[in-house]
DNA sequence: CCAAAAGTGTTCGTACTACACCCATGC
DNA sequence: GCATGGGTGTAGTACGAACACTTTTGG
């Protein structure tokens, strides 16, 4: 079957980066790629948009293909155009980064014969098309928005720790934080709430549990 | 001549919104629509981008189509994407928004028979398209960032007074700001510097002239 | 009782807010 | 000399940064 328009349209694709904390690390979702162009290299999850759907639920598409996951923080990044930036035709990219909570993603990829992977964000190899581009400007949007939004607590379980939280903020962040500052901080939020219980892990004080007072909440402020 | 794909393409389109201050207004830059679809209504400028052309190209040849201008403040501000935003067909628009200074504007649209004319912002009509949907975020962004950055600077002429200034981030913030603070804020930012003239106009105490001492640079703070 | 991590307040400096009067000009 | 807007400083407050010790647990 063919398309044919008057004048040349280009390819509208969806990538998406999505971060989780996986093994005391910020990772990334990346995709090994089965065909040409840059097959065998590890890219971000992504497609062609369908012509009768928003940009937005193509993202919610992909997201889902990979990770089986329907409920997740989602945001628009940004739109990459580089007339060069796919060697078949020009493709324009309208990537998204989506973060997931750490508690929902062994459901993760059944989808095909295809690898899917979680990579620690420090340790991402050289990506197909211009996705290191794409990951770097998701990563510092992240690093921006973590100090003036609750964003980060998208990243968090259902139930977590106060330690826990300031270890994903340092992640981010990439540096120590002060103890007290930080819980100082958060509770002024008022959107985090005790759950009563302990987290009883080991040869130590436990920790009191959190959750969130509205889990799909996110307030930016300034 | 036909152009003709294995599978849909969407059109893909560039929108800016051009601000500027003008007659003590913060004003946008509209065309009004010569063909169908929204005939005779106004739209936000704005074109189909080539294929050999990075987004940004377009947008900066959608601004000197317009404008004439070939310097300005010029940001990627977000992609629409709305299946029926067009009744054409399905078309995604990039949008940017850019920001002129006040004395670069009457150089504008010898371009063609269109009617383009600046508009107060708090005066816009019912737009083409999605557009008023565009200029709201456009306002909002700039909004935003006067806050953390200088982008305010960019709307402002090669000499320009502190009252001059004061009153455009009234504009943009749509309130009033103390006199006092404002210019201590403003000299802590360091991007200014008197040019030893002063501005004499009529019954009243002349004011210092000031320029920026990096015409093209914005910074971000915080 | 020891190691390891959880938990908790106060002080200091900085940045923002509020606020009132004199100055230079044209008419 | 008066009307109009230009120009200047200080005091109070709120917010973020620095900083050290006690508590609870398992082994």
């Amino acid at each position: 079957m063919a398309y044919t328009y008057n004048y040349p349209h280009p390819a509208v694709s969806v990538d998406i980066v999505i971060f989780t904390i996986r093994d005391d690390a910020l990772s990334v979702l990346l995709v090994e790629r089965g065909l040409p162009p840059f097959q065998g290299e590890w890219a971000l999850p992504g497609g062609f948009i369908r012509l009768d759907e928003s940009l937005k639920h193509a993202a919610w598409r992909e997201l889902k293909e990979e990770t089986g996951v329907n409920a997740a923080y989602l945001e628009q990044l940004y739109t990459f155009g580089h007339p060069k930036r796919d060697p078949r035709e020009r493709v324009i990219s309208v990537a998204y980064f989506a973060l997931l909570p750490s508690d929902k993603l062994e459901i993760r990829a059944a989808s095909d014969a295809r690898n899917v992977a979680w990579f620690d964000t420090r340790e991402v190899p050289q990506l197909a098309f211009d996705h290191n581009k794409i990951l770097r400007k998701a990563e510092h949007r992240l690093a921006a928005k973590i100090e003036y939004s609750t964003i980060a607590l998208q990243l968090m379980p259902d139930r977590f720790t106060l330690p826990h939280l300031q270890h994903v903020y340092e992640l981010i962040r990439g540096g120590p934080i002060d103890k007290r500052n930080f819980r100082k901080r958060i509770r002024a939020l008022k959107v985090i709430e005790p759950t009563g219980e302990e987290s009883r892990s080991g040869a130590r004080r436990p920790a009191k549990l959190y959750r969130l007072t509205d889990r799909n909440r996110v307030d930016v402020f300034k």
